[in-house]
DNA sequence: ATGCGTGCAAACGATTTGCAGAGAA
DNA sequence: TTCTCTGCAAATCGTTTGCACGCAT
């Protein structure tokens, strides 16, 4: 299976938009909530189109996507940035990059295991400093 | 808020399915799969009753979930239980529990960030042995 | 000119919920 | 008897997709 030569990507104001607004955000957001604030911002995209461009992003590897029961959510993230994980604050979305110390440790539990490592997530969920004086102020 | 008195819980025929079903499992389960398997089984429980059950479960701390994008998937876990995590079998779902040298780590990143921590996910997803066994010989 | 990207609305699929009846306590 | 649990079907809701048109290349 010869890999795919990477599909043609045309620049686009959509593409632009949704790639200004992700990075913008500084933390992860939803497609919805994505949307939203592009139509507040005069933006024109429709929902599906931030979908599909959020999707290629992921797939691209420039946005990182954590999968909720709500739904799933994107933070914009180099493309060759070294793997890593995130401190995610559940109010305001913010995130903080980690970088936990299992990686060395997965690859041998994997083996005693006799389990081969496809791929694995870690997100660490709960409130920033601003968030929590709000919440405890309110 | 005073903590509810814990919600009066019967014990019916479904219940009792399900459950044990789940702990036949031996791994993370969608509930549409567990469903069949208890239709397969001649058990009569209705999939509305299914998701109910799991989520009851998942409540009380007697089962983990987890949320990747195609949906969640249950596993029996004892409700006392140390915390932990898994390695996950992505094509049969069968999973082993692991516990990541992170747990005194979390506390100190999230203070040096200013979060507190309300709690934290992570799960490995590969190929066990079988399963890779399977697959190269096919 | 070519054909990818977009918009819109319809389609999907997993999960939840309203309601009336069944069965545990 | 009382009130939770069940079943079924309808309702949700996030996300994807079909199709025709516009625009980047």
């Amino acid at each position: 299976m010869p890999d795919q030569p990477p599909r043609a990507r045309r620049r686009t104001a959509q593409k632009k938009a949704v790639s200004e607004a992700l990075e913008a955000a500084d933390g992860f957001v939803s497609a919805q909530e994505l949307h939203r604030r592009l139509s507040d911002d005069g933006q024109t995209a429709g929902l599906a189109t931030v979908y599909r461009q959020l999707n290629t992003l992921a797939q691209d590897g420039e946005a990182h996507v954590v999968t909720t029961p709500a739904g799933q959510l994107f933070r914009a993230c180099e493309a060759g940035a070294h793997h890593h994980h995130h401190l995610i604050c559940e109010s305001c979305g913010r995130a903080v990059e980690i970088s936990p110390p299992h990686e060395d440790w997965l690859p041998r539990v994997a083996e005693d295991n006799g389990f081969s490592i496809s791929h694995h997530q870690m997100e660490v969920f709960g409130l920033c400093a601003d968030c929590r004086a709000k919440s405890t102020g309110a």
